[in-house]
DNA sequence: TAAAATCCTTGACATTTATCAAGACTTGCT
DNA sequence: AGCAAGTCTTGATAAATGTCAAGGATTTTA
């Protein structure tokens, strides 16, 4: 159960095995189906994530009503609504599950107590955070200076899993177009 | 020349005087003239700025050769390519001043030590981190949730300086426009 | 300070993308 | 298993945005 995210701090940071084991212990299991809201708009987000399997949409609501995705999150990758959990203001985003998905979750409240005793984890948190960072960048980067096609060519090239894994929808919303229009770019690929 | 900055740090810890003073003096004065390129695509991030006063953009060539501005900042903001600053991977991305623009700089191995040896340095570059992640959070859902003309309001709304201070050319390319979509959309306001 | 360069706007037109509608297909639920 | 719901595609059309061109305004620089 404790693998994965046991790899993914040892591959960030060297720690100790009793800072690690100490860090691990604070995280708890938690499992959902799929199509489980994690947080909705107006919330306040209390927890940080880590997936183990499964698959997490980051959405937004645009004016009208439609979801607009943010990001998509797979197994080995950290998630939290970082402006709502460092601040504690409420959420502007949903989080939800696109397959039956298992976490390992830690509060809020555990989460700064361990980067405060625990440089090590604090060291990773700051990287996870730099990478979380720089990916957001290419992010806006591809839709500043690429069109709806190059996005796509650009996932594929990058996120090939997303294309594989998740609904035409889903994908659609990612890259920033219609459904009809993702179909039509399909054709041109 | 470091009251900016010893404010910017005292809003977000609590620094005792001796170890802000330490902090202060790792950072060196640099001015530039207007376009003045601070760091362009292929170079190596050595450096972090924080801005006294002007004005930085950053961009990212599109497959035209036209600049798509990832970014915009102003005094009192830090600055540097996280991803090439954190990895010394070659930036993807220019950084340009548009103003003439005066920094206070630090080296990237004075950054780090700083940040081991100074508890409240880390601190303070975390919650820097976290505001940056946010805000670029932010300008993901404008672009995947907003048209150009919401986005035009949005800038309006929440960041009315860039309107008023840069070139219509910046803004479109801020925007995500063309500069002929700009000029019209101003009329629609 | 004057020439050169760049910027801003507007018009005409092209291209990209969205919207609406419909039918075939797939999936989820009981 | 079967029905209901949702998905994917395609066509027709509308709306948004880009491109090219030109002229006037502004800014830069020599």
């Amino acid at each position: 159960m404790y693998s994965l995210i046991e790899n993914d701090i040892k591959k960030l940071v060297n720690a100790d095995e009793e800072s690690l084991q100490f860090v691990l212990s604070h995280f708890k299991e938690l499992k959902t189906k799929r199509n489980h809201l994690l947080l909705k708009e107006g919330d306040v987000c209390r927890t940080c994530y880590f997936i183990n399997k499964g698959c997490v949409q980051v959405y937004y609501l645009d004016k009208n009503g439609d979801e607009a995705t943010r990001d998509l999150y797979f197994e080995g990758q950290w998630i939290t609504n970082i402006d709502s959990f460092s601040k504690q203001e409420p959420s502007k985003e949903f989080y939800r599950t696109i397959e039956p998905t298992s976490f390992l979750a830690i509060g809020r409240d555990n989460f700064f107590q361990l980067i405060g005793k625990v440089p090590q984890f604090m060291e990773a948190y700051r990287q996870i955070l730099e990478a979380s960072y720089s990916h957001s960048i290419n992010r806006i980067n591809s839709f500043t200076a690429m069109d709806a096609l190059d996005r796509l060519k650009w996932v594929r090239e990058n996120q090939a899993h997303i294309l594989t894994r998740l609904s035409s929808k889903i994908i659609a919303s990612y890259i920033g177009v219609s459904p009809e229009t993702l179909s039509r770019l399909k054709n041109k690929l």
